[in-house]
Order: structure tokens, then C-alpha cells, then sequence
DNA sequence: ATATATAGTGTGAAATTTACACAATACGAA
DNA sequence: TTCGTATTGTGTAAATTTCACACTATATAT
């Protein structure tokens, strides 16, 4: 058994992988660095674990300083630690990744920090292991948003059905049949219905539901699966 | 953003939740502690990482410390990191779990490091946040039995059906049928008969099976679940 | 008014999961 | 040798879930 006094004391950074939906597809929060090392290429935001932070609190500052955001979904995906993943310095990273509202966020923020929302599918290369970051996460997502309505917080307070569907194919990349997604939604109790309607639409305006938080909170703790078909999407 | 200069280095550990089964329950390989800290207390296999090291091997190494054996299905779970997690010093853990074939182990390596195999239910409360380490790690072993055929890392080369069957009752704790279980896993085409019988069975032998390496491959690959119905018991 | 686009509801086929019945094998006891 | 018991192996149908497609309703633009 090693003793603490041997132990080798290395850098923890953490990187977030940010998703959001414009409505149409699937989004990623990216930085152009204006800073040093990789100067001018993409990378995921990110930062160093600091005294007396816990991990989930460094990612949550990270993603504050990022979006101006705070209680976003957010949660710890994996740890990279290969020995040379970071030529300045053996680092390990800590990796998270969050759930947020496009249209919350603060663009001046954004500005300052030179983020930009990506297409998933314009993805550019990043840095380091970033990009194996990102197919983890989008995995992890597909995954979660089977078993579990998480979805819900890549959209805004109120949304029509219809924009929920647009929201899994995108995450899922695939044709979901619209009238059975519906009915399956509906089924799952989770909506509350506003009374209103969707004014952004230019045909017929669809009902903007609100989500039910009993529901949801119990859908969280495992009370059902959400859509089990999903799972399978799931997949390397 | 910070910069390397101003970041903050910590311990890393490194902590294994050893699976194991014994033809009836899902035991764990634990080990009453005689060294310090918290020395008499019952916890994981940890040590910490080196310089030139990456996490997997870590992991790897440590795990063969405890038990001699190489090439076992290691991976990734969670990293830890509360504040006071360690009170010893700030020190993050990065947690692996592993499943092993329990008649494989060297008794003489085991005893070295005052190790044995415990039943899940029986689990003793373990020190720091061990506790927690071990309930995610079932959640995760559960979600990926289903999804992966990887219950077969725990059986011995050679196995029935009816071993099979037992193994994934322990794993979720619950019944399955059995004749219904038996069809589904013959239809999968992992199995290869051996011809060969059980003869350590008191009544009927059953036949012996051998993993079909290539499908198995295919199906860690994602050629498709293995079963699906059973992902829904991985929930908190 | 009418054409077009999107939203919402219905219905049955296909596939999967679940429940339970029965036959076959091996051993020990009468 | 025969019979009882425990375990293994195969069959069949009901129930549920998923999937595929038809049709109606609402709003806007021409």
C-alpha cells in the first residue's frame, strides 16, 4: 500500500461540455482560445480545481463564469488522465457536462470569453482529448435522456410537444415517428398544459406546456423510464 | 481563466470495487485495513497515482496487487472529490470497478492484503465515502449487464445456463424466469456448446457453454443489447 | 374562398415480454 | 429395479409495448 508521503500531486482541471437547442439541432458551447496553450483553436471551457472546492462546485463556477448561469443540469461524466494529455503539464481532468437554455445566457459573457454555440454536426477539432470528451458526453446523453426526462432542461420554461420532438431527434439523430412521441409524452404525465399557445409558430399554434415538477422530480428519482425504446440509440 | 501556474495539485487515488460471484450471491472483495488511516476499518483496494502513469494502469495495477490477475474487465466509474473526503489530505479518488472470476484469485496474495470476498448483503459499513463508491458502482454494473453481455466476466470459462440465470438474479436482485431467461441468451448466439456436462450438479447436468468470442466482441461493439428489459432495474 | 403547413387524435399490425405447462435427465431411497 | 425428487431443457399462448399509417383540426397566405 502506497503511503501519502509518496504520493505524486498532479493538476485537476475540469472541462464542461455545454449542449443546448436553437429548435432545429443540437448545440455545443465552444471557446476559440485567445489564450495560451493552443492559442486560436477550440477547445471546451474549462479551469482548475482550487483549495477547498469539490468538483461538482469547480464545474458549476466554470460553467457560471462561462453563461452567467447557475443551476443548470450538471453532471460528472468521466475522468481523463492519460500521462501526456496536456504537454504543458501532467493534468488529469475532470469532465462534466451540462444541460442549459440557449436563449438564458448572457452574450456579452459569451463574448468575453469568445464562445460560440456550434452545431454539433459543424463540430471543428478541439484540443487535447476534447473531442473523445464530447462523443463520451453525447453518449451519456443519449443514454440519460432514454431513462430519465431530462431533456426538458435544453428547453425553455414553456414548449410545445412538437418542439420536444425536434429536441430527441436531434439528440438521437434519427426520425422519431410525431404522433406516436406525442402520445407517449402525454402518457408520461410529466406536462402541465398553460392554457397558452405557441405564438412563435406560423401555422397552427401549438399548446405550450409547462413542465410538472412532482412528476418530474419523481421520473428523477426512478419512479419510471422514460423512454425505454431509446436506450438502445445508446450505443458506441 | 486560471492559469497553470496558479492551479492547485492534489492527491489522486485510486479505488476498486472488486465484483465477484460465488454461484450464488454478488460478493465484493474488500479488505480489513491493518495500516493506517483508519486502521481495523473495512474498505476498497486503493492506492494513489504515480508519476508516467495513466489512470487505467493505475487501476490495473492495483487490482492485480490484489489479486494476481491481469486482463480483467476493468472500467471507469466516477471520480470523487468532497473537500474533506480524505482527512488525512485533500486527495481525489478516481473509482473503478472490476469484475473477476473468484476461483482465479491467488488465497495467498488475498490473505497478504487481509482481503476477502464478502456478500453484498452482508457488506460491513467501509470507511470515507467507500459506501457510496460501492452503491454507484451497482448501479453502473447494473446498467451495463443489460446493455453488455458482460456478466460473463464473472463466470468461470466454462458455464450452464443455469449459472448464467442465478448470476443475473444476483445482480438485480430479483427473479427472472428461467425458461424465458434460458431462450433469450440462446437466441443471442453468445454461447458455444462444449458438449461437455456440469457434473459438479447433484441432479441433471447441464450443458457446459463457452462464450462465442467473435459475438461477444460484436456485442461490446454495440451490435445490439443484450437485454434491454433489464436496464430498467438500474435506477437509484 | 382556397391552398398549404403544422398540430393533434385514432386504429390496427407487428414485435416483444411475460406467464405458465410439460417433458427429459440424474440421483438417492425404498 | 422402481419410484420420488430436484434440476435442466423446450413449447405455447396471453398481455403489453412498439411501430406504421390514416384522418381531422387550426392558422396563415394568396
Amino acid at each position: 500500500m502506497d503511503s501519502y508521503l509518496n504520493g505524486h500531486r498532479v493538476l485537476v482541471a475540469l472541462d464542461c461540455i455545454i449542449f443546448g437547442f436553437d429548435g432545429k439541432s443540437l448545440k455545443l458551447l465552444l471557446i476559440k482560445r485567445n489564450f495560451e496553450p493552443e492559442f486560436s483553436k477550440w477547445s471546451l471551457m474549462g479551469g482548475f480545481l482550487e483549495e477547498n472546492e469539490d468538483l461538482q462546485s469547480a464545474a458549476s463556477r466554470i460553467l457560471f463564469t462561462l453563461t452567467g448561469l447557475h443551476n443548470n443540469y450538471l453532471e460528472q461524466l468521466q475522468t481523463f488522465g492519460a500521462v501526456n494529455r496536456d504537454p504543458v503539464e501532467r493534468t488529469i481532468s475532470v469532465v462534466y457536462y451540462a444541460l442549459v437554455t440557449i436563449d438564458d445566457q448572457d452574450p456579452v459573457t459569451l463574448q468575453a470569453h469568445n464562445a460560440s454555440w456550434i452545431d454539433l454536426a459543424d463540430k471543428p477539432a478541439l484540443i487535447f482529448d476534447h473531442d473523445q470528451m464530447v462523443e463520451t458526453a453525447l453518449r451519456q446523453l443519449r443514454y440519460k435522456a432514454a431513462m430519465y426526462p431530462i431533456g426538458f432542461e435544453l428547453l425553455p420554461e414553456k414548449f410545445t410537444v412538437p418542439q420536444l420532438h425536434k429536441l430527441y431527434e436531434a439528440i438521437y439523430g434519427v426520425q422519431l415517428d410525431r404522433r406516436n412521441f406525442s402520445r407517449k409524452v402525454i402518457a408520461t404525465e410529466l406536462l402541465r398544459g398553460t392554457g397558452e399557445k405557441d405564438e412563435t409558430s406560423l401555422t397552427k399554434k401549438g399548446q405550450l406546456y409547462a413542465l410538472n415538477t412532482e412528476k418530474y422530480q419523481a421520473y428523477l428519482n426512478g419512479y419510471a423510464t422514460f423512454m425505454p425504446e431509446l436506450a438502445e440509440l445508446a450505443k458506441p
